[in-house]
DNA sequence: ATGCCTGCAAAATATTTGCATGTAA
DNA sequence: TTACATGCAAATATTTTGCAGGCAT
């Protein structure tokens, strides 16, 4: 039986799936974690900053502080449903694929895509040391704007 | 003939090398780019915060504060001479390994080690989108401790 | 002597926390 | 009703900036 709610795969969910998400995590679904896991799960798996995700709340006419969406956002990683990437110094990324992939990052304007799985391989990985176990690799492929010649 | 200088492999330098570097970078050799330079360089390849960084500094009994640090660590970085890493949301690290290489980071302590050149191998890199180059590609292997049974 | 560099602290940016009120169960 | 969740704003954490004075050249 394929389970389509808790694979790392975040391909448009309703929001009855995204009330079951919420719950099997153990969180009550109220009116902003639902708002918050459709811009996040209802369009197919995407990378966006709490400041972002806020803005696209309040774009659409919906009452949500940040504070709040920092704190769901920390509620979904830590049951999770999403995965927090560091990228950059001073901002957070939060991805809805939480399966083993890797991201561009065009530095030029900020944005970050997907490598699709399965592209990048990473061969060769040494020993954990000892009393660890390797939890996650990271890759970021950073990407720079080609200089125009001419100008 | 070997510049030891301008390579990336940052082993025990001299205070006459550190003077050497900041001017081949157009810095002029300051008491406090000097000791930073120092810290920084005199011991291998080495993986810092600002805040690290300086507490080293006054713990040396040295006057120097916040703000040169984090102007030293990026006028460094601008020349070429550090390495800025993304490894978690809020803090910028600083690595005097410039040349290929991965690594470690320790997540139950926040500490980074590197991993050797050659031991990672990245392969099936995806060509890089029109208009673009791939500028680096950062690896970061996430390591969790092993929880202990017992208590 | 001149101009870059430093130190301090305030500003700017990003994130977390405390408490009264609202809401799911 | 009751406990958990939310909103607001203040508190924290991190990094950058402005200006007067110091030091390398």
């Amino acid at each position: 039986m394929v389970d389509t709610v808790t694979s790392g795969c975040a391909a448009s969910r309703t929001p009855d799936d995204i009330a079951h998400m919420l719950r099997a995590a153990g969180l009550r679904p109220t009116r902003q974690r639902l708002l918050l896991g459709a811009l996040l799960f209802g369009q197919g798996d995407r990378h966006v900053s709490a400041e972002m995700l806020h803005a696209e709340a309040v774009g659409r006419g919906e009452r949500v502080s940040l504070a709040t969406v920092y704190n769901t956002l920390h509620q979904l990683k830590w049951a999770g449903l999403v995965r927090e990437l560091a990228i950059e110094g001073t901002k957070a990324y939060f991805d809805t694929n939480t399966s083993s992939h890797h991201h561009f990052y065009m530095e030029h304007d900020g944005t970050l895509a997907d490598i699709p799985p399965g592209t990048i391989q990473v061969t060769g990985l040494p020993d954990a040391p000892d009393g660890t176990r390797i939890g996650h690799v990271d890759v970021v492929v950073r990407l720079v704007e080609i200089a125009k010649d001419g100008g």
